[in-house]
Parts: C-alpha cells; sequence; structure tokens
DNA sequence: GCTCCTTGTGTAATCGATTGCAGTGAAGTT
DNA sequence: AACTTCACTGCAATCGATTACACAAGGAGC
C-alpha cells in the first residue's frame, strides 16, 4: 500500500537512500543543495515515512495507547479528550481502547498496545485486584501511568484526585444542607474509585456525627439502572435517609430519576449528590450538586509523568509517583443549600 | 522491548526460523515432532509474535481503523461498541480515532491509519463536503466503509439508516398527535445527517400539510447547548409551533431543558422528538420520543463490507455499496400521542 | 608538502517475521 | 536399479527506515 518509500526519493535525487533518511529525520550533517534536492523530490513524489518500517527499525512510535475501563461512560470520553488534546501538543497519536469492565479484556488489550511498541500506556484499570497482573507485566516493560483508578499492589505512577477530600466537600456541603443521616449508593468496592469514595464517606460521616444504615449502603457498578434500582430499594424499605451520596454521576442520574417517579422532592426530602460532573450532570432533574475532576490536569500531569518515564527508560527506577491533584464541588439544585443559593436570586 | 523473537525459539527447538515462523503460523508441512518441539520452546520462552515486524512483511496488521466526529457523543461511543463487538468474532481489533468535527484533523487520523497498515477504516466523516478528499484518498488505498453520515461526490461503500423514511414516521406521528406546524433544530446542513433529516422532514410536512415557518429552523451544532439556545429563541420569538423537530437527542435534550425552564408543557404545549435514542435519551424529563438506529446491523454491515472489500481487493472495484437500514420510532413521552398511551396504564 | 580534522556521503547491517527457492532424504514407480 | 514424487527443512531475500562504519575530499595547521 505504501508506495512511495525511501529509496525512490533516493533515487530521484540521485543520492543514497542513508542520505535521505538523513535529510528527512534531520539528523547528521547534509550539505544545503543536496538537502534541497531531496526535500524536492520526497515532496514531487508525495513521500511519507513508514511508520511501520521505522517502528521495527526504532523502538519508538510517537504513540500513546490508552485503555478505559467503559468508552460509554461519558466521564472516561472526557478524559481521553483531555489526554488526546495534551498529546497532540507533543505530536503524538493516541490508541484508544475499550476494557469492556472486564479484566480479561484489559489483558489482552495493554499486551496488544505493548506489542505495537506504544511509547507509553496511560490505563484505567478496571477492577481494583484482578487488573493487577497484567498492569504490573505491562508497566514493566514500558512507560505506564495509571489515571483516575489504581490498582493494588502495583508499582506504577498514578494520576488522580483526592476522594477522600472530594467526600469530605460533599458531606459538609450535605450537613450545612440540614442532613444528618446518609446513604451510600455505588459499585462493588471492586475498583479503587468506589472504594476511595466510599472510605471518604464513612469517616467524614462519622466526625460529623451522621448516621448511616448499613442497609443503606448499596454497592453495583456505575450505571443510571443500577442508580435507580437502588434507589427504588431505599423508597420501597420506607425510611428514607436525609441525603443520597452517589460514587458517580450516572447512578446519581438514576437516584433523581427513581424520586421523580415516586415523587419525591429532591433536595427537599432529600438531597442527592453525584461525583465526575459529566455533561449530564446539569441536565437532570434536578440538575446535580457533583464533584468535579480536572480532567485537563490530571491529563497533563500523566503525559507529563510517561515522558518523564521514557526519558528515565531503563536506568533509575525511583519510586513511582503518586498525583492526587485537589477536585471542587460543584453545587448545583440537588442538595439543600445549592438550591437555597439559587433561589436567592 | 519485544524480548524473546522467533530466533531465540528457533535456536531453543534446534530448527531454522523459517520452520518456527511455519509452525507458528499454521502454514506449510512441518512434521508432528518438530512442530511439538517448537511449540514447547515458544511457551517456555513466553514467546508473542511482534505485529510490528509481522505487518512490515505482510501488510496485514488484522486492525480496522475507525475515525468518528466526536467521541463525546454518545451515539458515536455505541456505534463504537457495535463495531468492536462485531470485529471481536473475527479476531480483529479496533483503533479508534476523534476528528473533533474538524476535517483537517479528520484528514491527519486518516492518513496515520492507512499509513499504519490498518486492514480497513470505518469512518463518519465530520463535514458533507469538506471531508470527501482525504475520504476519497483514503478509499483509494485501502478499504473503507463510510458509517452513518457520508460525504459527497465519493465513491465507497456506505451503510447507515433511511433517514427520510424516519423522518416520515416521525412526522406522522406527530401529526397523529394533533401537530400542525413544526420547528427543525439541526446543525449545519454541512454534514448528511441533518441534510437527509431536514429534507425528509420538509418533504413530509408539506405531504402532510404541515406548516413550517422559515424562521423556525434552526442550524447549529450537534449538542444540548444548541439545542437550548435554539429553543430559548423559539421561545422569545413567541410563535411557538405544535412540535420540535431535533436532527439529534443531544439538541433534543436541551430543548426539553429549555422548556421547563421557561415552563412550557412538553408534550402539552409543544412536542419534542429526538434522533439515535442515545442512553439518556430516556432520562429526560419527559423521557424523549426518538429514533433508533440499529446499530448492531449497522456495525455488522460496516464489518462485512470491509471484510467483502479486502478480499475483492484491486481485482474489480465495483459499484460501490449503499446499505440503508429501517430505523424504528421509539414512543416516548414527549410527544402527545406516547404521552396519551402512556396515560391509560 | 604532509598530517589531521571536518564535513558529506555511501555501503551494508539491522529490526523480526515471512516465504520463494533449493536441497535432502525417503517412499513409491516402472 | 534407476527414476520420480513428495514431505520436510533450511538458506537467504524481503518489507522500509535507520545508523554504525568506512571512505573521500577539502581545509587548517605545522
Amino acid at each position: 500500500m505504501q508506495r512511495v518509500t525511501i529509496a525512490q526519493v533516493s533515487e530521484r535525487a540521485g543520492v543514497s537512500t542513508a542520505t535521505v533518511s538523513r535529510v528527512l529525520s534531520g539528523k547528521g550533517p547534509v550539505s544545503a543543495a543536496v538537502e534541497r534536492r531531496v526535500r524536492r523530490a520526497a515532496e514531487e513524489l508525495g513521500y511519507q515515512v513508514n511508520p511501520i518500517a521505522r517502528a521495527l527499525r526504532n523502538s519508538r512510535t510517537d504513540t500513546v495507547g490508552m485503555v478505559v475501563p467503559s468508552i460509554s461512560n461519558p466521564f472516561f470520553t472526557s478524559l481521553v479528550e483531555s489526554v488526546e488534546h495534551v498529546l497532540e501538543r507533543e505530536g503524538k497519536e493516541l490508541f484508544l481502547s475499550d476494557a469492556r469492565s472486564d479484566p480479561a479484556i484489559e489483558a489482552r488489550r495493554l499486551s496488544s498496545l505493548a506489542a505495537r511498541n506504544v511509547d507509553g500506556i496511560i490505563v484505567s484499570p478496571s477492577h481494583g485486584t484482578e487488573s493487577g497482573p497484567a498492569v504490573q507485566e505491562t508497566a514493566d516493560r514500558l512507560p505506564l501511568v495509571q489515571l483516575d483508578r489504581f490498582v493494588g499492589g502495583t508499582n506504577t505512577d498514578w494520576v488522580g484526585v483526592d476522594d477522600v477530600a472530594a467526600m469530605r466537600m460533599v458531606m459538609d456541603h450535605l450537613h450545612e444542607g440540614g442532613a444528618r443521616s446518609a446513604a451510600f449508593i455505588g459499585s462493588l468496592l471492586t475498583n479503587s474509585s468506589t472504594e476511595q469514595r466510599f472510605a471518604g464517606f464513612r469517616r467524614r460521616a462519622e466526625e460529623l456525627g451522621m448516621s448511616v444504615h448499613p442497609d443503606q449502603v448499596f454497592l453495583g457498578d456505575y450505571s443510571v439502572d443500577w442508580g435507580e434500582a437502588a434507589a427504588a430499594r431505599l423508597v420501597d424499605a420506607g425510611n428514607l435517609p436525609d441525603a443520597i451520596v452517589c460514587a458517580d454521576d450516572l447512578i446519581a442520574l438514576g437516584v433523581t430519576r427513581a424520586c421523580r417517579a415516586y415523587g419525591i422532592a429532591v433536595p427537599d426530602q432529600v438531597q442527592v449528590t453525584g461525583y465526575d460532573n459529566i455533561e449530564f450532570s446539569r441536565l437532570g432533574e434536578p440538575a446535580l450538586t457533583t464533584v468535579d475532576q480536572p480532567r485537563d490536569r490530571i491529563a497533563e500531569e500523566a503525559v507529563r509523568l510517561l515522558a518523564a518515564a521514557s526519558r528515565a527508560a531503563d536506568t533509575d527506577r525511583g519510586p513511582s509517583a503518586r498525583i492526587a491533584l485537589v477536585p471542587t464541588l460543584v453545587v448545583r439544585d440537588s442538595t439543600r443549600a445549592g438550591a437555597a443559593r439559587r433561589a436567592q436570586h
């Protein structure tokens, strides 16, 4: 398919392939006259490097691989957009893979990316433990950064937000709005996000003296359906808490939907919070109070770490970096303080 | 990075690299004894083929590239999921790129994928005309299928739905619900989707005798914000139509949001329809009546066409296929007939 | 005028897997 | 017994770009 090769350019310019390569890659000394001839020939023939041949020879591909748990989760797609944006500045390309929340698929994607000689990998591991072996194995072969989620027992760089601090803000805000009891709806504790958020939730609830009934902790998955189902169970059980804290926005959207269906007023009867600040979080009825992750900063740090790791290569494998950025609380209408503030206008 | 090569396997098994290759690729005659030795050696060393070397030698990569206008549009991500699912069965991998609705970026992504020797490309072109050159050029080099959207003046396969038929269903449904006038909100007519849908809208409106005021056609982009802004303008202008037909669900979500803000009852004062049946379309308030595209079927046909094109290769370049699948109307609560039907329960 | 650099260029090896061609036995044919 | 056929297997070329090494020519320095 690659019709025009370096050999054809060299022939046309009347030089060797070595010289052509030197001109085009800008390395090595070349006389001005020859350089012009070569560039001209390349231009005329419409020459484009063959990245495959180059990748075989060098080991660089100017390419970064990214693996996310689910491409249908808007949080991850916006994270992907941020990463892509940052990479563009570096002249690198992104190859995206979807693990469909399955560690086995994830492992295949990782090894496939590694085999294709990407320069580095950014991964948000699907599972808090089962993703471990594949992630570690991949990290041993090339630069790897975990994003948002991380997997226990591995030794790689990580960039994300301080979930515990975020939950502290959420709980303080709910408490301020009058909440004295709270329920939690998240995914199973098989990934670090829910785990951390739940831990932060528990701790701050305790510190604030808010009650958390053991029956009011629901762990399923990150989906609207699950949020809806869990909320329905909560309502059916009869004993509604003052607030429902959700591990992500999808769940929270399901919860507010269920509340609408049951005729339960949000935030008057129950306050609801989400997490991630996906675009749709402001479109719900009511608009969700949620936690915003600084996606662009996260992406930037991740790419920076990757670049640093590439340079360091095998030389010094220092301790891995763990960068926790500071999230912000976005107050909207699903919590009381937010609704009050709005009402003042 | 690729530590163990075919040479090491051959050494360990005491045969030539040629034989190892023959065993591992299953081609050519090999004695049972040798085969066993080679497999054993490969196993013990943990050999994995280097896809780059293979791609350089052959021209196949067992890889398909896909380019979508926007990864943050849920319709495209679910289309990607469908495609990925189908490809998995064929043992192929998908590389996804986001064109960010920019024909220039799109062109770069296409040529990068082509250069990387993907076996085929699936693209939903960003622009109805400007995407043309890059798409055609790419299609001349390797199998390419356009999905959902298409670009004028190109000669490639296409798979999508019959937008005109879909709009006929939408309009009939609205008419049945009592609508006698309608507005249209879409993106600029720079992509085939809006173009076709608008054409279908116009034609059926005329046939049904529904009035369409020239000032009530709003063309912007595919986003919630645009839907909201256009709806606001429509309301401010004072003369509300019986129905607002949107070119996709994001726009429709913006419209229903604006209606809520303005205290306009949907569907009682104005009926609203979307298009694509993205997950969030059922979460709006009210849940959207929309058009469902058979994504899995679309993905299947696309992959099938790609495979066929690969086989045919350069031999016979027949006329390109244009496969328009039949969409279905999903009636929910944003239209009157839908609300009535629901109310019966 | 004769070394010693420097600059510019070409030759050929290399990355790893695949495959056309040729060679070696062994089995089958006449 | 001589000859063909066929199953195996290895050698070496190939894909396209990069680069270590060699070599040539020209200039500087003595």
